[in-house]
DNA sequence: TTTCTCGTTTGACACAGGTCAAAATTCTTC
DNA sequence: GAAGAATTTTGACCTGTGTCAAACGAGAAA
């Protein structure tokens, strides 16, 4: 399960190095992360962390994509986030994990021991500093994904979650030219595991994803297999535009004197 | 609009002392914050900061509830948090403020101001560390949020935001003798918002109400005093049992081995 | 090739929750 | 107190999404 990679020059060609909490690290404190760190390679399916399991995993992803669940003890389910290539996988500070963590495609993990990444964490403020940042960054997407699911309609949906996709997932083995603008990914999810996603059913997925290849925002090379033409269009489609001030309909609030 | 209030007793008779981002700080770190502190009284409506507003604002909750909001410029809205007494407004390292936040209720607030606040920050890992922990704990919350207005049914929503209120809203000026597992509150919030909250309409949420009320579940006192008979029934309409172990139907991935 | 399986799409129908409108209640102001 | 405004509840109806079931591929195995 833990490959062995030569330690002198792993971080150095690390792809993410400069994407992920890696970055703008001290020598110091990439040093000692190094020397902790093992690579381990988990099939598509495979579970990496358990609901509740006693102590976290700390990883970064270098490839592949992780969803991380939650579930209602009568089968329900929400995927609560997903995790790309430079994201890091696991909770620190706490005792028991609050969701389920799940390879969606076959993942690369960078894996720090749980014990040795608290110590570097507790010596090193500017790691700690790094993971806050971090976490903001991921507290604002779950803001923006809380908004998604309260008020956007189904067909908003499939496209804000087609959107994300396409911003995070590289354009691997394109055989075609691309133009501007124009996108083409493989979904590293089932229809089943989008439904999820998005807090509807697999029919009510599939049924919008079929509407907007009809309206002729997306094309679909085959079910995983998805082109693009116009980014903008798709955009619009997913109504990815929060207002910048509240609308006089909305609010009705007296603004702050001081 | 800055109260006077004598520096030296602030923070010894301050009542959220203990519960806010200010407890285990440092003594030098305490009387960092104290120096730079304001306090601010906020009336119910008055909006406390702004979406895409230049620069945060930073405060502790002293009292009073503050909603945070995010709009599409439609009109379609939601409230992405709501804060307590002891609570923390205002997101650091952001140049631009993600949300609006305004007062639901009358609000105390002790305000840091920007500038000296990131100061303080940098200079003092302890207080970082403290907010990181904070924002953890707000990551959870919102993550346990997005499962309710993904796969919760109305009835469990209006539930479940009971008892969000029941946990977190004192029982003030209660006239009755309380008995074992009764809870009598406020609601700090109008339908309107409720229904903001839970990604739900204004008579949506009435008709729960009601319908939680004829199963005897709550009672009303008005329109906004709600008195809970037994927590645990609530708890129950709530469905708020997230499972330990993923259910074999919602689950079907391999366990890790490592 | 054929057959099987799994994931996806499509169709028919049901119903939870949304929409619109009016009545009831509470709050505010005079 | 009365009058008016705002909030909440209730009712009637409609629609988007869920449910159930069947058909349709696309790979995998034989």
């Amino acid at each position: 399960m833990f490959l062995s990679i030569d330690q002198a020059s792993r971080c150095t060609t690390c792809a993410i190095r400069h994407r992920s909490i890696c970055d703008a690290l001290s020598a110091t404190e990439i040093l000692s992360l190094n020397r902790i760190a093992r690579s381990r390679v988990v099939p598509a399916g495979q579970m990496i962390l358990g609901e509740g399991q006693a102590r976290s995993v700390f990883a970064n992803i270098v490839s592949g994509v992780v969803k991380l669940t939650k579930t209602l003890d009568d089968g329900r389910q929400h995927i609560i986030g997903l995790l790309f290539a430079s994201d890091f996988l696991g909770r620190a500070y706490r005792a028991e994990n609050p969701y389920f963590a799940e390879a969606a495609t076959d993942v690369e993990l960078c894996v720090f021991p749980t014990a040795g990444f608290e110590r570097l964490l507790a010596e090193h403020p500017g790691l700690e500093h790094r993971l806050f940042q971090y976490t903001l960054t991921e507290l604002d997407a779950c803001q923006e994904w809380m908004l998604l699911l309260a008020r956007k309609k189904a067909e908003e949906r499939v496209a804000s979650f087609l959107l994300m996709i396409a911003k995070r997932v590289p354009n691997m083995e394109c055989s075609r030219v691309e133009r501007r603008d124009e996108v083409h990914f493989v979904l590293p999810l089932s229809r089943a595991e989008i439904s999820d996603c998005l807090g509807l059913t697999i029919e009510t997925v599939s049924r919008q994803i079929t509407r907007l290849k009809t309206r002729g925002v997306i094309e679909l090379v085959n079910y995983r297999e998805i082109l693009i033409p116009d980014l903008a269009r798709l955009q619009e489609a997913a109504y990815d535009a929060p207002a910048k001030v509240p609308s006089p309909k909305a609010r009705r609030s007296v603004p702050a004197e001081d």
